[in-house]
DNA sequence: ACCTGAACACCGTTCAAGT
DNA sequence: ACCTGAACACCGTTCAAGT
């Protein structure tokens, strides 16, 4: 090959980028999403231009670290629909939505617009999340054990808003989501089964 | 008196004060709560210093805001006990606390930490918020409109979060707040009666 | 071709000078 | 005594030089 000098190159970039992606994991988890570029930068042991070169601003790291989330949480709904009552499947997943986005301050904040977003990459990662969680809720509504009326944003963005109150609250999301199962489910929850 | 100078500059502060507390809320209405000093500043037709010497930080300014919000809510809170029947009294409540918050992006994430803060003077004023609000919830409760087990911070959690959900989605806290209010109350939310 | 980090630009904050 | 805004400090971003 003529152009073996430029596959090195190319691995390497590979390389970087997902040791960035991994950095940011790592920085976001103990800083948050608004850490800096440069912290990122440091922890991946590069240079912040080549975080630059990667993503070329502060919000392509962000999304990519969200379409990750979003894609596990996609394929995580599409096996709960297939191993899980209707109504279990979508209790278990809304609580590993909710502690998915607990684990990176502002995150949660930084996903809701992209619940809006149907041009960019991202908005089509989160499409598809949205589809998979929708299969799951209409499962649950069929089996008789939600109610009528709820469409998926809105169930989401309920769960948003817990994810982004339980950042601040001494016990996390525990207290929160059970009020919020109570309002959505047709009786009373049922623990976890 | 010997200190009419410095009454008249006394007096020329505290209207400064007011201006500035007006200018950020028509800032923040505008932008948000993390618009930058000098906006406010511009706004209120007075140099950033200015600002500075009365609100030394960015969450000073944030806070005095918070504050006049929190006293509201706890007045309005003490009047609805008076004038309406438990359930809707506390129903209304809700409703205006997430219209109050709503209004300024970033606000309700700023006021989530002072649910925690039993020292600053912005955490007296949640503190007495709060307390007015318990009442609200305890009133329904012994009216038998509200399950027990839920307690005031849980509450404003709950709200708060419905409140950030909201920033972000079309149509504001009205598709959020019916699922969580079914939650909480003993019997399907019976509209604003 | 990619990576580096010093240089640049920007914005938040301070404080010497003015009123 | 308070107010101003130019000067300062800081941090995010770019890009010329190096590998």
């Amino acid at each position: 090959m003529t152009a073996s000098a430029g596959q090195i190159g190319r691995t390497d970039a590979a390389r970087n980028h997902e040791r960035l992606l991994a950095a940011a994991l790592a920085v976001y988890a103990a800083k948050g999403v608004d850490a800096s570029l440069k912290e990122v930068a440091d922890h991946a042991g590069l240079g912040v231009g080549t975080v630059y070169r990667h993503f070329p601003t502060r919000e392509a790291l962000q999304e990519a670290v969200l379409a990750d989330h979003l894609e596990t949480l996609r394929s995580r709904a599409a096996e709960l629909a297939q191993t899980h009552p209707a109504a279990d499947a979508l209790v278990t997943w809304l609580g590993e939505f909710i502690a998915h986005f607990t684990q990176y301050r502002g995150l949660a904040r930084a996903f809701l617009p992209t619940l809006s977003d149907r041009r960019t990459p991202l908005g089509h990662a989160c499409t598809d999340m949205r589809a998979a969680g929708s299969m799951l809720l209409e499962g649950a509504k069929q089996a008789g054990a939600v109610r009528a009326g709820l469409d998926a944003g809105t169930m989401l963005r309920l769960a948003s808003g817990i994810a982004m109150a339980a950042e601040y609250a001494p016990d996390g999301a525990a207290p929160l989501l059970p009020w919020v199962l109570d309002g959505v489910l047709s009786r009373p929850a049922a623990g976890t089964a």
